[in-house]
DNA sequence: GTGTGCATGTAAGGAGTTACATGATTGC
DNA sequence: GCAATCATGTAACTCCTTACATGCACAC
């Protein structure tokens, strides 16, 4: 069994202070929802294997009769982990989003339909912005004052204002379409926004 | 078997103008590489699923011994496209990313080891953005000229802004890492670049 | 007493990858 | 003659999700 990336994720987040795989998920729904989403059903198996691997070990931390572990990270796990993140190759970026995907094939639409698309990717993007900068990024601004930590709260900063980069680009091609349509009918390919 | 976001790519690829699975994967390399990557071993079984669907018609396109098969979308396939294209329920968007996962745990490693990691996450946005705008983005401009498509363009250009943007932020991080590590070897935690 | 949250797991299946397998054609 | 490219597929495996299954504890 490979140490894949989602292992290395519950690894850290163990050594993070999540002690048991259902704290885990509650911490990732909160804080990295929008870059690692997870579930239980990936945690446990994988907490299993890692415990196999040495790689943390499964204490007891039942509280009478409800049963509850609580895991901690060993040193070879410590290793392990400091390997992985110093590791120099980096993977190329892959990003596969359905609403990309829609807006790739939207010359298909009529006129008003790519508007609405537009308009809706747009939305979703202010959306998750909204709720990184409102939810997210206090949490992170909190953990590294009390802490020190402060690479979450870094994370969370640099997807909210890319999420708010995305918006306002495509606030600029909405309107781009929108103004061609009006004028235009059977206007050309007009200059994308920001274009280099 | 559903249709999945893979199903309407693969429509979508044909009705563009690729007739073969062969000619999906080519084409996917060069325009598609970072939003939508693809194998050839998930083409041609979703070919299949399209046929017995009746989203698709398979021609023979061989030449003398050299087998060739040749797609059509039909009137149905051309509906159910549409018909996504137009879904008004868009996800979330999901992001995941073994590189942004490395610098959510990046308080683990020493300063120095954080700003290379910093280093390479941004190297690699950049080499992606000149991808995009040396290889990617001409095509999809010839494109929108010779045939009025242009979002396959759009998509190119909204690419290489946003991974530029995210250079310039990982930029600013790096900086400030390093300032941080120069001037206070104890420093508290900094604020992040372009800090909302 | 009932719903919400805490807590741990398994089963089944979809989606996607790499590796394997085969063979024709074209250009050097 | 040989390598690269065209062309189509299958097998095995990983990763991840949804749905299922169970039961305790606490607050209202």
């Amino acid at each position: 069994m490979k140490t894949s990336p989602s292992s290395f994720f519950i690894l850290g987040m163990l050594q993070f202070g999540a002690t048991s795989g259902y704290a885990i998920k509650k911490a990732t729904d909160v804080s990295m929802r929008y870059f690692w989403p997870t579930s239980l059903a990936q945690i446990y198996p994988e907490l299993h294997r890692l415990e196999e691997q040495g790689l943390v070990v499964r204490h007891d931390d039942s509280h009478g009769a409800r049963t509850r572990a609580s895991y901690e990270v060993t040193e070879k796990g410590r290793e392990t982990l400091l390997s992985w993140l110093a590791e120099t190759d980096e993977e190329q970026f892959r990003f596969r989003d359905e609403g990309v995907l829609r807006l790739y094939f939207a010359d298909a639409l009529a006129p008003d339909d790519q508007i609405q698309l537009v308009r809706r990717l747009r939305n979703r993007c202010a959306e998750t912005k909204s709720e990184l900068r409102e939810n997210v990024i206090p949490l992170g601004d909190a953990l590294a004052e009390m802490t020190g930590t402060r690479f979450p709260g870094t994370i969370a900063h640099f997807g909210a204002d890319v999420f708010a980069f995305a918006e306002e680009w495509l606030a600029n091609l909405e309107q781009e379409l929108e103004e061609g349509e009006q004028s235009e009918p059977n206007a050309e390919a007009a200059p994308d926004p920001e274009a280099s």
